[in-house]
DNA sequence: GTTAGCACTCTTAATCGCCGAGTGCTAACA
DNA sequence: TGTTAGCACTCGGCGATTAAGAGTGCTAAC
């Protein structure tokens, strides 16, 4: 059977009533609604047709039709038509503190919660590929040195390491030295075992607070802690009575909640090839929990090589047009604003 | 009327048998499957006072009874026992990694969170009254200057401080130490406004940077912002019939989500005069979305004057013993770990 | 190829009646 | 005087039944 204009225009016409709407639609209201210039009984016929093809689905018997994952692919792939939008807010908000990043993130899943009322979540960038800018020791007391990493894009990480002997001003700027000409500029990747031996030897008796501070490092990048993720709205789930089923939404919300799926999600997201906009329908997403929901991706950067993702997390009849040109627009205003 | 033995021993029994089931408790019940060797008909009569001194309540006619928060309120003070649990759990986990706060604070709504079955959060210590320990500058690239702050209990706060003019190491180091020598050992009332002109006019040509460090210092302390509270196992209200109708879920984990409303609730908890554990029943509680829960809060302390708060909610019916001495032997455990 | 009409299906909401749990009252009992 | 047994009464919950409404599929006519 082939899928030819008229048929597009219906499919087309039946999803964006649906996403309105939330209720199975009819061959009536399409008949009545639209501008085709069709009887009921013709639309009757077609949706047949498109039931068998695969793109809607009857929930049951005499209940109008809702697209299937198949038919909400196709739109997202090819009937969307492109939109702007302003997401003006979310600049300012961002410019007032761009040094906490972690109070950007927060104000951004909560903003974007507001805007687009779906659940939402950012993972906070990671180091992957990026370069050390600045590594700090101070003595913090007799007992324990604190260590201060800052890579490009001004992520900070503190570190307390214990320590056993004393260790006067004098050597902790030896080895501040010692630290910042070998690792300065460098790439995580870029920290072989032959550096971290050749400073080892350097640093004589006090080889093990090296040791301490690499293990911090990598320990800062690896860890599945290390992935903080933030999310906001969850309760925008009850606006959508399809999700809001007691144990559908609490299901959701505890993905949500805990995060550890999450950051599935998020490796997932940032090995695909195009680190565009992903669009994750029914069960394409790779978190079980999602199999009713739709999820869109975006992949932000700053500084080269350190990314993160925004996610947003809503009902099938997600209003993709508006959710994906909101990430887009949001995606150049971080740019701005990181890049500068 | 009178409270006699024999009315408070039914009110505990209803109040117990209603904590287990959930369900309104019928006079045969209690007749039953109490150790009071009573009929049915002479608890009803007993019922019918309970409920007219209001320390009962009838759902409608023909149903069991439930307790009111005037009979909840009697429990806990009155008719609770104590009793030894443990919570070994807890301590190994805190154990592992205490130099990063957050993370402790993390593990322990979640872990709370699991073995309570109710919703909890717990907020990081605010500096109010602490000791600062350690200050540093340090210069990250040619505009901005990263300013570290440790307090007692070792609560790690970073600041980036954008600066115009260029400044070279030797200034930093005096401007470290200057910060240091004036500032190290105070508490934050201490800092007065004549140790700030003073460290200014030391600090010369450099003296805005000075203003910043203490802008950044005070804001971090004062800020809405800087009551950083975590919470954990929202979804388990999803477990209790009575709270899970889909507007008030819905309302609850909205508050525990964004963290507002909480801060109120801390900040009261902190400002009574008795630090202890604090139940606060139905409407008791400042947070108008609670009013159908209770909650049962706990102050800990880090150091002196460093102190932060933990929460428990959870339906009214909830297991106070149980949540009591958890929460008691949490604060025993968490004094433990950050004093030595 | 399109449309009008009609019988059929299935869901949803409302209504009815029954059952059981629990009460309140009264009268009898110790 | 306090306790208990008995009984009529109340009310929510639940299943069955019913009615309404929405939508389909099919057929026949245009």
């Amino acid at each position: 059977m082939d899928l030819d204009e008229r048929k597009l225009k219906i499919l087309h016409a039946i999803i964006q009533t649906y996403l309105e709407t939330g209720e199975p639609v009819g061959s009536r209201t399409i008949s009545k609604y639209s501008d085709l210039k069709l009887s009921s009984a013709t639309i009757r016929n077609e949706m047949s047709d498109l039931e068998e093809m695969g793109y809607i689905i009857q929930p049951h018997t005499s209940a109008g039709r809702i697209p299937s994952d198949k038919g909400y692919r196709l739109y997202v792939d090819h009937l969307m038509e492109e939109k702007e939008r302003e997401v003006t807010e979310l600049k300012e908000l961002m410019i007032r503190r761009t040094d906490k990043l972690e109070q950007v993130l927060k104000n951004v899943v909560k903003v974007l919660a507001n805007n687009t009322n779906y659940a939402t979540m950012i993972s906070a960038p990671q180091y992957h590929q990026n370069k050390l800018k600045f590594i700090q020791l101070s003595r913090v007391d007799e007992h324990q040195i604190l260590a201060v990493i800052v890579a490009e894009g001004n992520v900070i990480r503190n570190k307390l390491i214990p320590i056993c002997e004393e260790l006067d001003d004098e050597t902790i700027l030896k080895l501040n030295i010692l630290l910042n000409t070998m690792l300065n500029g460098k790439t995580i990747a870029e920290i072989n075992l032959q550096m971290i031996s050749s400073m080892k030897e350097q640093a004589g008796i006090h080889s093990n607070i090296i040791s301490d501070v690499v293990d911090a490092v990598a320990e800062a990048i690896h860890s599945d802690e290390g992935m903080e993720i933030y999310t906001g709205g969850a309760t925008n789930i009850f606006r959508y009575p399809e999700l809001s089923d007691n144990g559908k939404a609490s299901e959701l919300i505890q993905t949500l909640e805990e995060k550890q799926m999450l950051a599935e999600l998020v490796t997932e997201t940032l090995n695909k090839d195009d680190k565009g906009i992903q669009v994750y329908i029914g069960s394409e997403s790779p978190i079980q929990s999602m199999k009713d929901c739709s999820v869109v991706t975006a992949t932000y950067e700053l500084g080269q090589g350190l990314q993160g993702t925004i996610g947003i997390i809503g009902p099938k009849r997600m209003d993709y047009e508006n959710v994906m040109s909101t990430l887009k627009t949001l995606m150049e205003q971080l740019d701005d604003v990181f890049h500068k």
